[in-house]
DNA sequence: ATCGTGAATGAATATTCGTTCAGTCGATTT
DNA sequence: AAATCGACTGAACGAATATTCATTCACGAT
């Protein structure tokens, strides 16, 4: 009965790497709900089911933990969007509508983290650290979109907007739309923010990408 | 001497009035500097060049402090907007980018201000107060846009899109340049945000605005 | 079974910060 | 000039909270 790890009562230690989900995972749930300023050491461990010298163990301090948790909400991102593009046989039509739509996935399109976004975003700290650790990825987000952009341009000698410009248009809009989504989540419902991202694409590239027809009145339940 | 209110070394006492802007003045500059959770009484009372005690004298807690610099910066957005508008003799046409490109006005669009805005923003607690009070402001210039938007759609038998949708994404493009200006404010030199509103304005309306052509190499000095 | 290791605990400590209030000082009135 | 008023001060207080660390306990090794 020693060997079995998982039907005991409660097992006390722990991989280091599930603890550390666990807190992040806590930390998570307590900056979308009390905000980062109520979010408290006790609330965080508390909410975890640890005690309160487990972050000094796992993590170095708060901050760090905080740090931490933005890495890992950066990272859920990054591997979102990367998956979208990382698709060798497709167009660069769809490459861009992957893309551009990733920001919605279900994954990281949610109101928790939604929060906890903006509530970096708010901390001039996090601020800080975001710009210098994470905004690599967006840059190369950026790179990405823009290339994209330039090819699908070549079928507009007309176009008045060029790549750059169409591409930041995107993200603008896609960061708009998230920023609305977090004040006001029940507007956003099954679908409606990607609906406004693809009218948004077919405005930019009418041979590429079809309006998609009035709301759809019964597709995807 | 004694008549003359403002060549002394240093007046002791002021207006009510006075007191009010100078802690909200400060208030703003220490959110944008150190974030809200390291915004604490002493910083803002000595960055005004008070002591501790004043804000209770003058707000009733840090809270109210709070809460009332939020108001004064809805005030001066909403009043922003509320002035592009209120032309009788302007077109819907030009209502409509009045109004649009009033979110760039140089007294709202600004650095400080906008780390202001977002740090609100992430604070769960601001939230619910931002939404039971400014949401009605929100709705206010909603309703506007889109009943612009209805009006400038009766030359576009053709289009695709509801007024609704259109003016739902000029605010999600608005929003998302008030994001990225916050985050990279670099970017953003001299009227590169309103134009790419304008952009955006064209557009969505061709038959109304005009593209702005190129970047215009020696225009605004 | 016993022991040794280190993960986990949580009470105690140190710090940070909002609020208070008795006292100070400048302006106005008498 | 003296008195009164009230805006303003800032040291002191106490509540909240991050961090520490001596102790406890589970688990694998012997």
């Amino acid at each position: 009965m020693t060997t079995e790890p998982q039907t005991k009562t409660k097992k006390r230690t722990m991989p280091k790497e599930v603890r550390r989900a666990q807190l992040i995972e806590a930390t998570l749930a307590c900056i979308a709900e009390l905000g980062i300023s109520k979010t408290t050491m006790a609330a965080v461990t508390g909410r975890a089911g640890l005690s309160m010298g487990i972050v000094s163990l796992h993590f170095e301090s708060k901050d760090n933990l905080l740090n931490e948790t933005l890495v890992h909400l950066s990272e859920e991102v990054r591997s979102t969007w990367a998956e979208a593009v990382d698709a060798p046989d497709k167009s660069a039509a769809e490459k861009l509508r992957a893309l551009s739509l990733s920001s919605f996935h279900p994954s990281i399109f949610d109101a928790t983290k939604l929060r906890v976004w903006f509530a970096f975003f708010g901390e001039a700290k996090s601020r800080a650290y975001y710009r210098e650790m994470v905004s690599s990825y967006d840059n190369e987000r950026g790179h990405i979109a823009k290339a994209l952009c330039a090819e699908l341009l070549q079928d507009y000698p007309e176009a008045s907007m060029s790549a750059e410009e169409i591409s930041d248009a995107l993200e603008f809009f896609s960061d708009g739309i998230w920023l609305n989504a977090m004040l006001y989540p029940e507007y956003f419902k099954e679908g409606h923010a990607a609906l406004q991202m693809e009218q948004m694409l077919a405005a930019y590239f009418p041979k590429h990408f079809q309006l998609p027809l009035r709301p759809a009145p019964a597709c995807t339940q």
